[in-house]
DNA sequence: GAGTCGGCTTGATCAGGATCAAAAGACGCC
DNA sequence: GGCGTCTTTTGATCCTGATCAAGCCGACTC
């Protein structure tokens, strides 16, 4: 089965779409099909691993793009699932909400990651993901991932992987959510956000905060005041330097000690 | 490629593992052939939604069992990751740490669960697995897992649901540490394990703890002293009825509005 | 440049749950 | 059956972070 045709097969059982993604004209195709393997997150996104034909197949189903004006939902709890979207550049927020209006950040994503697995199981998203800055998401048809994981295996191992590794990032969440206090939260917050950047090449001790106080809170399990008190105490502490949005870490090593002395068990 | 060659040179691949799984006469396989088509869980584990020929591919590489007793670990951190666990039999707590001593119970699983997960990301388990009764697991192998999720394409896209559905579940947790108070959090322990048992046929409104109340308390992000309050005063407002590990809800009604009642957003 | 609005900071007070402590109840082990 | 250990319950007190409240800063509009 040639890629061709693997798309078109998987396109046609999307006909009557209620939210069509947007499509191109075959003039912008071509340019696209040779996305993946020239993407400057290559290396961090669905890709990585793959062998050059590998890629080859994944840019046969991977031509819509989709841009975000900041504020705007990419998808949102209750829209039909059809697509993961792997973020080109931007940053987002997950958005879970209980039955009654109850709600929390679960997490924020940046450039080469993949989201909106959270609606392969009902085939329905359970949570909303909204753009925190004018963003651009590739559109990965879900369908068509599968058939060709079957076609090219490794995609589907390398799948496994990243939906795993979701998976141990919420115990993270949790874990924190958990067992520590208000401050050793915002820092494992700046930690982990430091290191994401720094991954993909961006400063690790100098960066923008994309998201509000509160939306920082929601993620954290805080009200807003507690993170921008813990914000401060750090900065008396001369631990980081923060103004508005924009924030300096000073001394890193500080800030991971934070974590790892609270050390509070919850079994020993 | 037959079952029998597929299984063959998985299991090839896996020599030298420095913990081996128990292996079976070959009289004993032909039993245990049949076992996921006649297993009383098909409605709730693996073979959910799979044709009878689908589910004869899977019986091929779900020959072994295991056997814990109370208190034994399946897995722990930091064990090579080879296969899933779908749980026959008995009860189980998963167990997440961070570098320093912090620790959390991240969920509990029952019969027809799906586990080992976690470990797909860094061929490494991340979270130990421990039997809180005597319990049976089938070891799903799941490098054949893959292998096969290749020619039933069925069940590669089960498995996804499944992943996705435990990501969906940790949301669910991570709202509950995140937003919700001390008995809001028991209540919906409570109505989710009812759930989940009425699921399997069991009652609804009658059941034995497997859990202690320093588990709950972990996996609630409270301390066991808050937990036991929390129940004496469900069992005072009349709502439950406990002694020791023996609960009996009297009104699911009054613990559903004590969820849904709560309702403090924290975005709006 | 004045005015407005959303986001942030800081202070004062309150309350929910943690902590410390003690005793009673269950359970396994000789 | 008696002993020791683990688990649970309950009480008293403390502390962290929530809540309430006020003012400030910066960005944007007009």
């Amino acid at each position: 089965m040639s890629a061709d045709s693997l798309r078109n097969s998987a396109l046609s059982a999307r006909i009557g779409s209620p939210v069509p993604e947007p499509t191109l004209a075959a003039g912008n195709l071509v340019k696209l099909k040779m996305a993946c393997s020239h993407c400057h997150l290559r290396e961090v996104c669905l890709p990585v691993g793959l062998t050059r034909e590998q890629i080859t197949l994944l840019e046969q189903i991977v031509y819509t793009r989709r841009r975000l004006k900041k504020g705007e939902t990419l998808y949102r709890a209750g829209d039909p699932f059809r697509s993961l979207y792997a973020i080109r550049s931007g940053f987002f927020k997950a958005r879970a909400a209980t039955p009654d209006g109850r709600d929390q950040v679960t997490g924020f994503q940046m450039a080469g990651e993949l989201i909106g697995m959270d609606g392969i199981s009902h085939e329905t998203h359970t949570c909303d993901s909204i753009a925190l800055e004018d963003s651009e998401v590739c559109v990965v048809p879900f369908n068509m991932l599968e058939d060709l994981s079957v076609q090219a295996p490794a995609l589907g191992h390398h799948f496994h992987k990243v939906m795993s590794r979701e998976i141990v990032r919420e115990h993270g969440v949790m874990l924190l959510l958990g067992s520590m206090r208000a401050e050793e939260r915002l820092a494992a917050f700046l930690l982990n956000l430091s290191q994401r950047l720094a991954a993909r090449g961006f400063s690790a001790t100098e960066f923008v905060l994309r998201m509000t106080r509160e939306e920082i809170g929601s993620h954290l399990g805080l009200k807003l005041e507690t993170v921008s008190r813990a914000f401060s105490k750090f900065q008396d502490d001369g631990m980081i330097a923060v103004k508005q949005k924009h924030v300096q870490i000073l001394e890193m090593e500080r800030l991971r000690k934070l974590l790892t002395n609270g050390s509070r068990s919850t079994h020993d």
